[in-house]
DNA sequence: CGCGAAATTGACTATATTCAAAGCTAGTGG
DNA sequence: CCACTAGCTTTGAATATAGTCAATTTCGCG
């Protein structure tokens, strides 16, 4: 976006651990609120995760040991219901925070929707560094109203809205998050599915089927398209944003 | 429950504001984090505020400008979908915490379920105290991550429970959270119901008619009691998780 | 007792699910 | 390069579950 190679910030950037420079939790994750000294120190104790799509990354009541950024890619949070029936309870993407401090068990698996990078670091070393650092609680405590109001936005899509408010709802919240202008007309969105279909259907509280039928619906309408099942354009976000019932 | 009139904590109680004695958040909620004179502090600037069943305390798209800890009674946190329907996102007891940190805008309305006592700060008392006080603001968190989880094991019950397993669940919640020992069984479980039918109906995502239905179900088959619309017994808790569809 | 609000019950309908079959897509090996 | 396969997706037909609309009953309260 600059012209010119000058970095953004001048005095610390020559600090910042090499492994941190292009990670987005630096900048907009729990780590923008560490100073470079501390980031330096905190960097020695972290490593770098690859994890490849479909993978588990910590099964539901596994003991806690690990916190993690994310790096690159998204991970679904699941849980399921005893008899096998399962609900996606969220979708993160970098540079959030996954995990949840101060518990031993967790009540949730998380899994790998797209390949993913992650950012490990040991849950004492985070605990610590929780109790010396107030800006850092503050800023996890941030992070952690805003998935507390995401949950309950998905809420109202789980509780009142239509099959095809659901899947227009989704595929918006995917816009939002990982949608990029298409090349060719810039008023397009583009993303690629990090969900199949079963996914989808999970996290909307649907059948896989119906949210199938209700992808060819809004494509024979024009709102979007979809090619290869999971390269998908959004026409009209307006469009879209009407038929999903709004929030 | 203790014979003698001896306090618990016999160092601070004595120095323990008079309006915060009987109070739930003070051992409970967040003040837990405050010592005695913080609490003092506090105190000074805290109101009690009574508010009657059915009033809201605050609306969607307000500004906030306060905060409260709720003293007794029950609140229900409601969103609104444009055209007008309405999902309840959560229900909250004594003496949890009522209000967003650090956002301009609720996203949320807050309403009386049942009549209600509160103990009301300004949002820059609050701000402060957090700045001030890290133990205060790690309570706060640890509230907060504890709303988060509810919020998703609420999700998976909405997106897929059936109804009968929807209204179980509701139930067993109360059961949980206000429910007392039956005097004549103590195995059974006695409340009343802080919602009519149409709210458990937003809480559940479903009709009114089908709680209803679903109501006199399992009232048929003798899992529960309902005298007077809203006197819940419970009489058979194994049974009814089993209906629930656990967890 | 009588009124209004809330809850129940009934009959019918709509929406999403279930079960089943057929069509794509990407990857593998001949 | 094409055929073959495995996994996903789409589509169809029948069904079930919850929703809608309407009538009746119960409850709370003056």
């Amino acid at each position: 976006m600059q012209s010119t190679d000058r970095p953004q910030f001048e005095i610390d950037e020559a600090d910042i651990p090499a492994g941190c420079k292009a990670c987005g939790a630096r900048q907009f994750g729990i780590c923008s609120a560490l100073k470079a000294s501390e980031l330096t120190h905190f960097s020695t104790v972290t490593r770098r995760r690859k994890i490849v799509h479909g993978e588990t990354i910590s099964f539901e009541d596994d003991e806690v040991v690990d916190y993690a950024n994310i790096v690159s890619g998204a991970v679904k949070l699941t849980k399921l219901l005893s008899d096998g029936r399962q609900q996606i309870v969220g979708l993160q993407f970098a540079p959030e925070f996954i995990g949840k401090p101060f518990s031993e068990k967790v009540s949730i698996s998380v899994e790998a929707a797209t390949d993913v990078e992650i950012c490990v670091f040991p849950k004492t070393e985070l605990e610590n560094m929780l109790k010396q650092q107030p800006d850092f609680e503050h800023r996890l405590l941030e992070q952690t109203l805003i998935q507390l109001d995401d949950a309950r936005t998905w809420m109202v899509t789980l509780g009142r809205k239509t099959a095809q408010e659901k899947v227009a709802s989704f595929l918006l919240l995917l816009a939002d998050h990982i949608g990029k202008p298409a090349p060719d007309n810039p008023t397009d969105s583009e993303f690629m599915l990090p969900l199949k279909r079963a996914d989808i259907a999970d996290f909307l509280g649907l059948t896989l089927e119906t949210v199938s039928r209700q992808m060819t619906k809004l494509r024979k309408m024009g709102a979007i398209d979809i090619r290869k099942n999971l390269e998908v354009t959004v026409h009209d976000t307006d469009r879209l944003i009407a038929i999903s019932g709004g929030d």
